[in-house]
DNA sequence: AGCACGCCGACT
DNA sequence: GTCGGCGTGCTC
């Protein structure tokens, strides 16, 4: 074969592909598309789609990633192309089936695909890179499949055939060889982890925070050797985080795991997609466009062909409603290991102990019984030491002069001071009836923690909350006062679980009490020895119902139904649209004929701007999407008119956010 | 966002 | 007759 005459061969190493389609890093909306480059040869080597590049815009360099490499006459660019002005690194850190993603989610949301990979995309590491850029890979440990341990068979072969699971978990905890406990939904990741890690392929599990984390990390790290193993989650510094970026990108089969932001982790061929625990809230992008990972997960799996799990104590009403459909099928593990919870009436007490520490007597009597044995966990709704304070004569909450923040005390002893700017309340009067007394409006742990201290003395008590990280406890007896959510894992399990204050956890103001409430006694209740009593304190009703029957997905359903009846999330999408009275009604007249679409408000939010509730139908969701990103768009684009002055004030624009899980 | 282009008032 | 205001539109 000639070569001067034919040099494109299909595979030739360099392929004279000239024209570089590159996403700018900007965050203007006007400018979330892709822009031609010509590749100057000095540059072509090696160049290859996800690169970081420089290139020229608009009179500046600016960066951006190459999303695709075309041949001039691909290009539907008729003006003279600039050139890449710079390669950054070769590190493909953007690979096509992330873009493809980014792209999607943005779509989705009305947003920007530079938006989703700013979330995805850890910052640059050049040292990082650099290393793992001249690395040598070796040839990957092979691993043996493990068993599934406590679910039907075939569980295994229906994900190894790309199958969508809604998966309960099996709610006790476990000791692994190296002696950390951990909860068995950990067992259960990891099992799926290095199930798929065995068939050659790579495997995201996702997890809410760094407890959560350190949990999966232990028992992944029985199954898996370190070099299959990448850590995203965000506690980790910059370079590792990074490293276990770039570590994705390699073809040996990997397990990431992470949290939120870690349903991005660029393997290549996930076999599996796993979320631990689902309908914690910090699965919720709070960074713009707003895409929550379980959504990411969703749309990641369907492009990518691999199976999904959603593991949880609870279900979540988003995963009730994907059963529903269809979409995903559920697995339970046998109904016998389930906790013995016991509905308590709070009522008057006997016990002057435990009158003294408001817990009711049947629960005291077992804490004190199982305190014989082992580790006793006290669940309470918050920290401090009076977390809130009301006024004594007319019982009307107290507030800060300063910011208007709730007043509280955050020890023993401790001055009352606002929760929100810290300010010490002195000289404090009440806004309502003028009285200049305080008492206290709830007991926090560090109250409830003193006042057991008392009724069981000569007894180690343990706080663990947001300011006392516990993650585990050993075996011996003590009582554990954690604030929910922050319960440490028991060597052993606990000898008895007390849920106190689910009362007032319950009456919170929210659309999501329920869920929230019965996933926090469900995970509490999870950390039990098998056969240990979980006491419900002063809770009654249909969420309690749920628990003692440990029937969660039946209050899932039942509670998507009512979201049915009255229109809510996550039955319906919602977004929200905040901007000028005149942005926010162009948008409306937008989707206003869309069918599945209403609209309520706009109501003004106090600083000249309005905004307005959408509410969508799921099949309306893309056209409204698009419809309101071109709002977006122009009202960006727009912007610029009115007086001058009206102008140098920071540009009040038009905002969407899909999914607000703040409104309604 | 920057920056360039473009059409109407007070100046050497 | 020009210098320069900032409204409009583009950026490969």
């Amino acid at each position: 074969m000639g070569d001067a005459e034919a040099p494109a061969t299909p595979d030739a190493p360099e392929a004279p592909t000239s024209i570089a389609r590159v996403t700018i890093d900007s965050p203007l909306p006007q400018l979330d598309r892709l822009f031609d480059y010509a590749v100057p040869a000095a540059l072509a080597k090696g160049l290859v789609p996800g690169v970081r590049v420089r290139v020229p815009f608009g009179g500046r360099t600016v960066s951006g990633y190459v999303v695709e490499l075309v041949t001039p006459g691909d290009s539907e660019f008729g003006g003279r192309l600039a050139e890449l002005e710079r390669v950054v690194s070769l590190a493909p850190v953007l690979p096509p089936d992330l873009w493809r993603l980014a792209r999607q989610l943005a779509d989705r949301a009305a947003g920007s695909a530079g938006d989703v990979l700013r979330v995805a995309i850890p910052p640059r590491q050049a040292r990082v890179e650099n290393r793992w850029l001249a690395a040598e890979r070796g040839v990957p440990e092979t691993v043996d499949a493990p068993a599934l341990t406590g679910y039907p068979d075939g569980t295994l072969e229906r994900l190894a055939r790309g199958e969508r699971l809604a998966v309960s978990a099996i709610p006790r905890t476990v000791r692994l060889p190296g002696g950390a406990e951990v909860g068995h939904w950990a067992i259960t990741l990891a099992e799926l982890a290095a199930a798929t890690i065995a068939a050659g392929r790579s495997a995201v599990l996702l997890v809410p925070d760094f407890r959560d984390q350190a949990q999966l990390e232990a028992a992944v790290a029985v199954l898996l050797p370190p070099a299959s193993i990448a850590l995203l989650d965000a506690r980790r510094p910059d370079a590792e985080r990074y490293a276990a970026y770039l570590r994705c990108l390699e073809p040996a089969p990997v397990v990431a795991i992470g949290n939120r932001s870690a349903v991005y982790a660029p393997v290549t061929e996930p076999g599996l997609i796993a979320i631990w625990d689902d309908g914690d809230p910090l699965y919720a992008e709070p960074l713009a466009p707003y895409v929550h990972a379980r959504d990411a997960a969703l749309v990641r799996q369907e492009n990518e062909g691999s199976s999904l799990v959603l593991l949880g104590n609870t279900r979540s009403v988003e995963a009730q409603r994907l059963v529903e459909i269809g979409w995903l099928d559920s697995v339970e593990p046998p109904r016998s290991g389930r906790p013995k919870v016991v509905p308590t009436a709070r009522q008057s007490d006997d016990e002057p102990a435990a009158r003294a520490a408001r817990i009711p007597s049947t629960a005291w009597r077992t804490a004190r019984d199982a305190l014989a044995k082992g580790p006793v966990l006290l669940q309470v709704a918050s920290p401090g030491y009076a977390p809130w304070l009301a006024c004594a004569s007319c019982g009307q909450a107290a507030h800060c002069a300063r910011c208007h923040g709730p007043l509280g005390i955050p020890r023993a002893g401790a001055a009352p001071s606002c929760r929100v700017c810290g300010a010490l309340a002195t000289d404090w009067h009440c806004d309502n009836c003028g009285g200049t007394r305080m008492r206290s409006g709830a007991v926090g742990s560090a109250r409830t923690a003193e006042e057991l201290g008392r009724a069981f003395p000569g007894v180690r008590i343990i706080i663990a909350d947001g300011d006392h990280t516990v993650l585990q406890v050993p075996a011996t007896p003590a009582l554990v006062i954690a604030t929910r959510g922050a319960e440490p894992i028991a060597v052993g399990g606990y000898r008895a679980v007390v849920l106190l204050d689910g009362e007032r956890m319950l009456s919170r103001e929210s659309l999501r009490v329920g869920e929230d409430c019965l996933r926090w006694w469900s995970n509490a209740a999870a950390l039990a020895t098998p056969g240990a009593p979980v006491l419900l304190a002063g809770a009654s009703g249909p969420v309690a119902d749920a628990l003692g029957s440990w029937r969660q997905a039946a209050w899932a359903k039942a509670e998507l139904d009512d979201r049915r009846e009255l229109r809510f999330p996550p039955a319906v999408r919602v977004a929200s649209v905040t901007g000028t009275p005149v942005g926010v009604a162009a948008a409306m007249t937008a989707i206003e004929d869309l069918s599945g679409v209403d609209v309520l408000g706009p109501v003004p939010t106090g600083d000249e701007q309005v905004r307005a509730i959408v509410r969508l139908d799921y099949a309306a969701g893309a056209a409204a999407a698009g419809e309101l990103r071109a709002a977006v768009i122009a009202a960006a684009t727009r912007r610029r008119k009115g007086p001058a002055a009206a102008r140098g004030r920071s540009t009040p624009t038009l905002r969407v956010r899909f999914d607000d899980p703040e409104i309604l």
